[in-house]
DNA sequence: ACCTGAACACCGTTCAAGT
DNA sequence: ACCTGAACACCGTTCAAGT
């Protein structure tokens, strides 16, 4: 792509947009106007300019995105980490997780791509030295942190839906409510007796008791 | 909606759409041309109709998408369940993920509401109950029963994505590319000693061990 | 080299009207 | 009651041309 910063030969036209400019631009969007709005087209309008200059300087939108999530992670502070493989390994992974959930528009390109941003790197190669450290092979390893790697993606991705969901539309889809009443009267007795809890219950934030759990599951099995 | 098999006291037109026709429709498009190919609007043209017209047997896309997959877990057989609570735990979240794993599709749902299937409903009913009979308490037990959903909506979904990735182009998004290159030359021992294996041993097929690891890990952290 | 305008090929959904 | 046609308000991306 470009790569200039006006050299001397200057050859053809200058540049008006920048990688830089197209990224602060794109994050702006999303700060202030939330995740659905940012668009080739809201962008290039941010911009003063046509949705076409863009891909000039990104390939496409997956593009855009990885970059805007790799920017978010370079700027994230990273810790101390604690010392029994098996704790950094939860840090390492609570961190992943802290990271992405401040970016809610991430679900896409989680979704669409396996996560690879170089500025994050850093966590993956920890995490999977942890579990090695822990006795696992190399092959047991990368699996493990693939099962970790689920959770989180899983996690993530329902959690950011229900904000979503709750946002706009609070009077709940009509097929779901069905299901539930239908749930409620019928032979389920373990669900009924959560009655209304069920779906607090079910939403609650035990993200990382949960992690806690997938961890140490792992780490029994390949013990 | 609608619910008439053509009444004596005849009142206004007949209808030419039902809610089973469009779903068997939906289905069909779905098997033959794939997922990204169900829109309302071709949809309406599988039945020589309007997009306008299916707004009347079904709310939205969304219910549509949740009325199939319904229609699928009811198709499902239902095997019979091992017996000590573990097991039967195991059992069913296997079950839940087959009965998913069959409709590609179902990613765009799962990830908009929480999953709410009547047909599907005995599977987590069992879960739960499996859970309080491991000694967990009704709140504990809807936590794990979460942290297993997760899990596995994360396999599925990135499982699902993978695949259509695959599917129309093998030429890999540049920008990963040379993200992983990047980590094979830098700084991340544990990666580069995997190497290209990363990718492979990452993707391969471990949901079952996984699920093993999750709910065992559960397990243990509530005994 | 960088940018523009117009177009391609779509989406889900709503509104007002027709039978 | 059920369906249609036209429109609203969008998408990401490509192509051919302009400066």
């Amino acid at each position: 792509m470009q790569s200039s910063n006006r050299r001397p030969g200057k050859i053809g036209r200058p540049p008006r947009l920048s990688r830089e400019a197209i990224l602060s631009a794109a994050q702006r969007i999303l700060d202030e106007e939330g995740t659905g709005s940012l668009s080739m087209r809201r962008l290039a309008k941010e911009l003063s300019s046509t949705p076409m200059a863009l891909y000039h300087h990104v390939r496409d939108k997956d593009e855009l995105l990885m970059m805007l999530l790799d920017a978010h992670a370079e700027r994230f502070p990273r810790p101390e980490l604690p010392e029994p493989p098996r704790d950094r390994l939860i840090a390492c992974a609570q961190i992943l997780h802290d990271i992405l959930v401040g970016c809610p528009w991430v679900v896409e390109v989680l979704v669409s791509d396996s996560f690879a941003s170089a500025s994050a790197m850093w966590i993956v190669e920890n995490m999977v030295d942890a579990l090695i450290e822990c006795g696992l092979t190399e092959e047991d390893a990368a699996y493990a942190y693939r099962v970790i790697w689920y959770y989180t993606v899983g996690e993530l991705t329902l959690r950011f839906n229900r904000e979503r969901a709750r946002d706009q539309n609070q009077e709940a889809a009509p097929y779901r409510t069905r299901v539930m009443a239908a749930v409620a009267a019928d032979d389920f007795p373990r669900l009924a007796v959560l009655g209304p809890r069920w779906v607090e219950l079910t939403s609650a934030d035990n993200q990382r008791r949960g992690l806690v759990a997938v961890v140490d599951g792992l780490l029994a099995q390949n013990a």
